[in-house]
DNA sequence: TTGGATATGTAAACATCGTCAACACCCGGA
DNA sequence: TCCGGGTGTTGACGATGTTTACATATCCAA
């Protein structure tokens, strides 16, 4: 629910929540064990997001997938930046990295499908890294502003997203 | 010179360089000056590494290009969070943006020239905005230690890398 | 040669931050 | 009844980014 960002501080959170500075550490072990909590959240989230358009063809399922993993970040930057945050030490919160596999693998089980009926082709392992990191970068870019230069538009970030992904499957798709 | 993480702190910097805490005013506005600064230089090394293996046909020039973002990512941690931070407000270092250009362009030439030469087909623009988003997703995979599920190999960084562009390409590639 | 501007450094202070230790309260079960 | 666990507070410590006022060094012009 709190889509923050990584300039939370664990202060401030105590403070919206009209509790004393050290209050916080009955929850959580430190800052970190606290943000960790909230990116558990997001990916939780994000897995929703995934599930809601994860319907049709399995070509479709894929698309959409990726494009509702791009729109993710952009509604949600906070929780998005906290989730992939390099400053997560992610062997200190297994949970964490559990909580990130639901995600990829509804996109590798799409994937894998689309290869098996014959509406995608190549290996569905190396697809899926492809596609992965495709809409990772995608979702960074648009977060960081960057890109804008590359003509990644942040105002039609659906659209943009679809874009990307149709270029880079156009080879590996069925006609 | 100095690649960082964006954990640097300014006294830290001060402390390495011998100086007390408040000397670094005297040439930065403020800390985040002094990391747009080093996030500079980066990107100066980047373009660096990306002209040193800008040679051969145009599809193998894109190819060694994005090897050679991901590589860079890896082998400057810091300096690549830094340089794509989303702490870092762009619109605050006109120089950032401008210094992020060149990279991007060598990229771009080298896809325009491959489908100017018919070794690839497709759109130059959307090929190139697909083929940025591509290895900057993988760079940031690699970096955060995520995607080590997906297979995305933190020991062979180039081998993966090279991998993940082919599928990508594959499609594509005129045979 | 002298004098003043410019560049660079320092020390001291401030507000803020993450964190911890000691203490206080409330409330449910023996 | 009491007492123990869950939750909160106060106050402090060290560290941080930043500002202000003050010092020094360097170098060019009068």
């Amino acid at each position: 629910m709190l889509d923050e960002g990584l300039d939370v501080g664990l202060r401030a959170v105590a403070r919206r929540a009209g509790v004393s500075p050290a209050a916080p550490y009955r929850h959580f072990a430190d800052k970190e064990a606290l943000l960790s909590a909230a990116a558990l959240e997001g990916f939780d989230a994000l897995r929703a997001a995934l599930v809601a358009v994860d319907e049709g063809a399995p070509i479709e399922r894929v698309r959409a997938l990726g494009v509702a993993y791009v729109v993710f970040a952009a509604e949600h930057p906070g929780w998005f930046r906290l989730m992939f945050s390099d400053q997560l030490e992610r062997a200190r919160h297994p949970a964490l990295v559990r909580a990130s596999r639901p995600p990829f693998s509804l996109l590798a089980a799409a994937i894998r499908e689309a290869v098996a009926r014959g509406q995608l082709r190549g290996d569905p392992r190396d697809l899926t890294r492809m596609a992965w990191s495709l809409v990772h970068g995608v979702a960074h870019l648009v977060l960081g502003g960057q890109g804008r230069g590359a003509g990644i538009d942040e105002e039609d970030v659906a659209g943009t997203a679809a874009r990307v992904i149709d270029t880079a499957l156009v080879g590996a798709t069925r006609a």
